[in-house]
Order: structure tokens, then sequence, then C-alpha cells
DNA sequence: ACGCGAGTTTGGTATATACAAACCTATATG
DNA sequence: CATATAGGTTTGTATATACCAAACTCGCGT
């Protein structure tokens, strides 16, 4: 449905557009049927069915019965570019130690085409609401939704913030979600001057987290650390010194592992 | 370079075969620059420039600098993969539990397309050889090279095994690996009378693990479980008895899982 | 036995693809 | 400073190929 195609015309091939949008249907139907399918793209069935075995037959499908889902293949991949991620490997200890230290959820993200994705996460053994944390590592989350995002996008030259919201819009998630840019903004300049962001209950009821923007040798941003915990737990001065005192420390020294190792900005 | 040209015509989107070839290069090439790219494959320059541009739209591949590598998209995909196998969700646990108890390396891994890929591992306090393990989660292996792949092999009709086989060969990495089919199958027969597999050394020097398969409620194969650990810490009775009688003891729990939960088998 | 829906195969044609060659744009070289 | 060279991008075009439609097969419920 997004026509991308900005008027000239850098060449793209269709098949791998198709090909995509099939895989991201199969993501999104969690196992769709054949039919499924058809009936999510506008494609005739026996060109589905082509494209299908196709996929199937290079690793990227897999087909138990008579439902598809993602292929074993893309675990591989998955676990490929994790490892050749500079931030991941990084960050991956601080990350254990800041869920030990605080005992809740800490995420390491990574921005990637307007929106979050995680890279590594660790729970400390207060931690809880798995099956929310499942989900969002299968699904990339709104920047404007998230600590870790929100310290991402202050980074941002402002105009390309503004060009993020106009595609995406703005996903109302809880009451307190920020949806609209002049809130956006206001916040994106506080977090800039006070080095972290937070996010009270914007995502989900009931959960706040605090987040910090990575950045790369060349000052680039190349992710952001985050510990997220619920309401009860995360408040008073401990929600607004102790833990970003924490979360800017872990920060800090990713960067420093940055500095030394060889670098390179994911994205 | 492999035919798959059964004569016949099950019909193929050529695009999405090149494109997969391109991914498995880029994988490869850990990162490639462009004419890299051009020469591992036997396309124009013009159109492996066309296709990388449209992978990188779709996310699959990400451009740092001048180099080219796999997107962060195929993170999203991979965790989607493993949430929605049943082995994942049935046998995380017993994976940690088997690891904090033996101290060692314990892999969670499954077939596909005759080679053995890892959904997940957990390392005890006593693993070693990170490296390699690492490097093990990235691609995928030979199922004849381990304890796991071997003990599903076992479980495979011998027809199927052979065709494996013939198709892949048998790759030599140590003075100890399998390399011809009498001794594989005398193996197999010997694996599936004791009920697990050993791997001494046939694949690394100076590693030995103990794997078993774990089997669906529909008696088919889902995956295998292993412990890996250095030969001097493997061995005598340890190795030949409490080990694999560890191992067992988790693949078990892990098919009861299976049972009580909805199930569905990978592949 | 029959009909029906889900899935697969096939023919023909519009078109997307892939080559080649021209074209840029930096970086080395005389 | 001019020129050469390599790395990368764009364009025209013949042809392979992807796509639709329609025919077909298979399995399931009645």
């Amino acid at each position: 449905m997004d026509a991308d195609d900005s008027s000239g015309s850098p060449r793209r091939i269709k098949s791998i557009q198709t090909a995509s949008a099939l895989l991201e249907a199969i993501q999104y139907l969690e196992t769709p049927t054949f039919t499924d399918l058809c009936n999510e793209v506008e494609i005739s069935k026996g060109t589905v069915h082509t494209y299908l075995e196709t996929l199937e037959n290079e690793g990227f499908i897999a087909k138990s019965g008579s439902e598809y889902q993602l292929g074993v293949r893309l675990v591989t991949m998955g676990e490929s570019v994790r490892n050749q991620t500079d931030i991941y490997r990084a960050g991956q200890d601080e990350v254990e130690k800041l869920a030990e230290k605080t005992g809740e959820w800490v995420h390491l993200t990574v921005e990637c085409q307007g929106q979050e994705v995680t890279l590594y996460e660790s729970s400390g053994d207060r931690a809880i609401a798995m099956d929310y944390h499942l989900r969002m590592r299968e699904s990339p989350q709104y920047l404007y939704h998230t600590a870790a995002g929100k310290a991402m996008l202050a980074c941002f030259d402002r105009d390309r913030v503004r060009d993020l919201v106009n595609r995406q819009g703005f996903v109302q998630r809880t009451e307190k979600t920020i949806t609209d840019l002049e809130t956006l903004f206001a916040e994106l300049d506080q977090i800039q001057t006070q080095g972290y962001a937070v996010n009270d209950e914007e995502e989900v009821r009931g959960m706040r987290s605090v987040g910090t923007a990575i950045t790369g040798p060349d000052a680039t941003v190349c992710g952001a650390i985050s510990v997220t915990a619920p309401t009860s737990r995360l408040s008073g001065d401990y929600f607004e010194s102790e833990i970003p005192e924490l979360v800017m420390e872990a920060a800090n020294i990713i960067e420093v592992n940055l500095e030394t190792a060889g670098v390179e900005k994911p994205r």
C-alpha cells in the first residue's frame, strides 16, 4: 500500500518486495494458512503458491501441515546480525550487570527504519510481564513510545523527527502516550538537557522505564539502553535519580567499550 | 551452484533465489563491499546494485559506509521464529536448568534442511570456548558433526540419511570426524539402542558432547538437546552414564511439555 | 456418490529483469 | 595540475520470467 515511487525511479526488484510483503504477513498472522495469505496480499493464488514454494525452498519459511511460518534460517541470520553489531558485543555484559543490580528488565535497542528493535535483553530476578517483553522482541516499536526510543529521538535532528512522525502518525497506547509534536519536541528538549528519558506509563499502564542513548565515537546514535519496572517499584528518588544514574553509567561504559573496540555504527 | 532443476518444473521465483544467494554471501563474507559481492555472485554490476538497493529498502540488509551487512529486521524475524517454535518454549527452562546443573554449555537445536540450527543455548558457569559457540549460533552445522545432530539422524529413515549425506558429502573437521556411511550407520544403530549420542572430539579437538533427540507427540523428531564440555571434564563414568542420564531426563521433560502444550512440529 | 473448497498445475502474454555499456565521482598517479 | 583508474550508479533494451486466469486435482463432508 505504500507507494515509495518518489516520482523518479530508483529501480527495485518487484519480486523481492512481494516476497517481503509475504514474509511480513506470515510474521504478522502468526501461522497463516495458504488462503489466509491469499486474502492478505492482492496477488493471484497461483502466484502466491510459486512464491511460497520458493521461500520455503530457500529456508525463509516453513510449512507445517497446512500452516506457514517463518523459517529457521532466519534465526541463524538474526544471530549473525547481532554478533556483527558492535553495540551488542560492547553492551551485552553491561546489560546483564544492570539487570542484576536493579533486578528488573534491561533492554539494549537500536533504531531501524524509524522504529526500535531490541538487540538484547536481560531480566533481573524481580522482572515481570514476560509476555509483553516476548512480544516486544518480536515486533519493532515506535520510538516515541519508549524511554530508549525517546532518548534516541532526542539525539536526532528535529526535522528528521518530524519526518518520522509524519510518516508513522501517533498511535495512542495509553492515556499518557504522547500524541502531538509539540509535546514530543518539548520532551525531547528536556531529555537532551537532563541526559536521559523516562517513560511514565506511556506504552503500558503500570509500567515505567528510564532510558538513555548510546553514542558512537563519531557522535552518532548507535542505540539505547533502558530499565523497565512496574510503577510501584519505580518511583520517587529511585525513579528520578538513582536509576537514571545507573542507566547513564552503563551507557557510558558501553560507549567506552565501543570506543576501544573496532567501531562501526549499525544502520 | 546447486541445481534444483529436477528436470520437471516446480516453478520458482528466480529473483528470490538470487536475493537469497546475495543474503547468504553477505552473511558469509561478514561485511562485504559492493565489489566483493559482485565477485561472489555471477551477476552484472548493475543488477547487483538494484538487488542491494531493494534489499536495503526492505530492511533485510543495511549499508554502513561502503560495507553491507544483514539488516536488523532479521533479528526481529528470527525472534519471531523462536517464539513460535514449540520446542523453544517447551525447552528453554530445561536447557537453563541443565546448564546450571552441569555448569557446561547446553544447546537446544532443530534440524533445518539437513543441517542443525541452534534455537537456544545456555552456558553454565564453567563453560568455555565462547567464540566457538558464538560462531555455532550463526551458521548451521552438519548433523553428523555433533551429538545432537547424530541423535536426530538416528531417528531418521536411513534412506533419508543416505540422501542427505550424498548431497552434503563428508566434511572432515578433526581426525575423529565420521567420514563414511558405514561408520555413520553403525553409530546411528548404536545411538538408537542406547538412546543418546556422543560426540568425541569429532567436530572440535578437545571437546566432547552428549546429546539426545526430542520427539513430538506424533513421534517425529522435533529437535535435540546436548551438553558440551572439554574432554578433560567429560570422561569416565560421568561421560558414559551420568551426563547421558541428565540429558535424557531433560529431553523427556521437554517431550512432556510438548505433549501438554498446544503442539506443532517445526519444519 | 456427489459437490465443494482448498490447493496445485499449466498456457500465454505483458512486463520486470538483467546485461552491457555509458556515465558519474572520488582517489591515486604521472 | 592533468590524467588515469577503480568503485559505484544510471539507462536503454531484448528477453526471460512473473503473473493472471482458468483448468485441474485432491480430500472432505453430506
